[in-house]
DNA sequence: ACATTATTGTGAATTTTGGAACAAAAAAGT
DNA sequence: ACTTTTTTGTTCCAAAATTCACAATAATGT
C-alpha cells in the first residue's frame, strides 16, 4: 500500500511544486507534474489518491494545498531534529549539506569516537559518543544518520536504537539489524556508482 | 531481465562475500549470502542465474570464483576512473571516501566552477569547469559523479554529456534530462530521509 | 555400488508495481 | 440551460519482480 517507493515520490512531487511555484504558477495538472518528475499521470494521481490527496476534476490541483498536503504527510510541519553519527568524510559533508535545512531538517548535533574529530563542523558541534545516549533522551530525538565505517557500523547503531532513535539513515555498506520498530534505510555509495559502471557499458556494448 | 535492482544486488552480494572470505570461509551457500544479504535464498540463485553465475548443486559455490565473476561483470578486472563535477561537501566528500578506492574505483580529477575551489582535496585536484572537456577526452574517462547544486545540474549535465560522459551518478535532487546513449543514476539524500522520518512515525502510530 | 542428503537451477505461481482507459465531475463556453 | 471540454479518480489490465516448489544432480556416507 503505502510503500517505501511512493513516499520517495511524494518528496519529490513536493521539491518540483516548490519550483513551478516560483514559477508563479497556481495550479497544476497531474499530466505536467509527471512531466516534470518523470513518472507518468496516472501514477501521481495514484500516489495522491493513495495518501487521500484530492484535486479538483477540472483545472488539477492548487499547489498550496498540494504543498501543504505533503507538508503534512512528511511531517514538514514541525522542524525535524536529526543526529549524525560518524564525522568523518561523508558525516561532514551531511552536517553541512543545505539540502536539509531548506528542507526543514534540522542536524542538531554529531557524535564521534574521536576526540579529535569533536569539534565543530559549519554550525554542527560534535560531540564523544558516549554522550549520544544522554544527548537522545534530553533532547526527544527519534531520527539519526549513520556514517561511520562498516566494521563500526552495527555497534553504533545498537548504541542509538538503546538511545531511543526510531529511524535511521545508514551509509554504511552492510546489512544493519534493528529491532522491527526502529526503521532503517540505506544509501549504498558503491554499489550505486558499479551500478552506472555497469549499465554505461551495458548501453555501449548493445551498439556496438 | 538485468535490471537496475539486479546489478545493486551484485554489487551487495559482492561486499559480503569479501566478508565471508576474510572470515576464512571457502565456500558458500545461496541460503548464508542471503542471510547476510537480507534477500531470500532464491533471489540470490535467480540472480546468479541471470547473469551466468552457477553453483554446485551440493557445497553451494566457491567464494573465489564468485568475487571473480562478479569482478568480472562488474567491471572490476580494470580501474574505473571516474571525474567529480562539484567541489561543495558532498563533492568534496566523495573525493575523499575510502568506499570507492577500497572498489577499484579512482576518482581521478574534480571540477568546479568557483575558482576558489579549484585546490586539491585529499589526493584529488580539482580544476575549473573550462577545463573538463579537453580532460575528459584526453583521458577517455566515461563516468563522472554530479554533485552540483540543482539549478547548475543541467547545464552542468550537458557540458558533461557534451565531452563524452557515459555514465552519471547525480546527487542535485531534480529530474536530469541526457541522451539515451547516457546513463544517469540519482541519489537524492533528502527523499531518502524523508522517507525515513515517514515510516518511523508509521510505525509508531501504528503500535499506539 | 547404492542410498541418502544437501543444494542448485528453473518453471510456475504469486505478489507487487505501473500504466491504460474510461466514467464521473467540474468548469467553460454558447 | 445545456453542450463541450478538460481532468480527476479509479477500475481493470499488463508487466515486472519475487517467491515457491521441486526435479536434477553432486557430494557424502554406508
Amino acid at each position: 500500500m503505502k510503500n517505501r517507493k511512493s513516499v520517495i515520490r511524494l518528496s519529490r512531487y513536493k521539491n518540483e511544486l516548490h519550483r513551478f511555484k516560483t514559477q508563479g504558477a497556481v495550479r497544476i495538472v497531474s499530466n505536467d507534474l509527471a512531466y516534470a518528475v518523470g513518472v507518468t499521470a496516472s501514477q501521481v494521481r495514484k500516489d495522491f489518491s493513495l495518501f487521500g490527496i484530492s484535486g479538483n476534476r477540472r483545472g488539477g490541483y492548487k499547489i498550496d494545498e498540494l504543498i501543504a498536503w505533503l507538508n503534512k504527510i512528511l511531517r514538514k510541519d514541525e522542524v525535524q531534529k536529526v543526529i549524525i553519527v560518524g564525522a568523518g568524510n561523508i558525516g561532514s559533508a551531511l552536517m553541512q549539506y543545505s539540502g536539509f535545512a531548506k528542507e526543514g531538517i534540522q542536524i542538531i548535533a554529531g557524535f564521534d569516537i574521536d576526540p579529535l574529530k569533536c569539534r565543530r563542523v559549519g554550525a554542527v558541534s560534535i560531540y564523544p559518543l558516549e554522550k549520544l545516549n544522554a544527548f537522545v533522551r534530553d533532547n526527544g530525538i527519534g531520527i539519526g544518520i549513520l556514517a561511520v565505517p562498516e566494521n563500526a557500523a552495527q555497534p553504533v547503531l545498537d548504541i542509538m536504537v538503546g538511545a531511543g532513535i526510531k529511524g535511521v539513515l545508514n551509509f554504511a555498506p552492510i546489512r544493519l539489524r534493528a529491532p522491527e520498530e526502529c526503521v532503517i534505510n540505506s544509501v549504498n555509495l558503491v554499489p550505486e556508482l558499479e551500478n552506472v559502471i555497469y549499465f554505461s557499458n551495458a548501453v555501449r556494448e548493445k551498439s556496438e
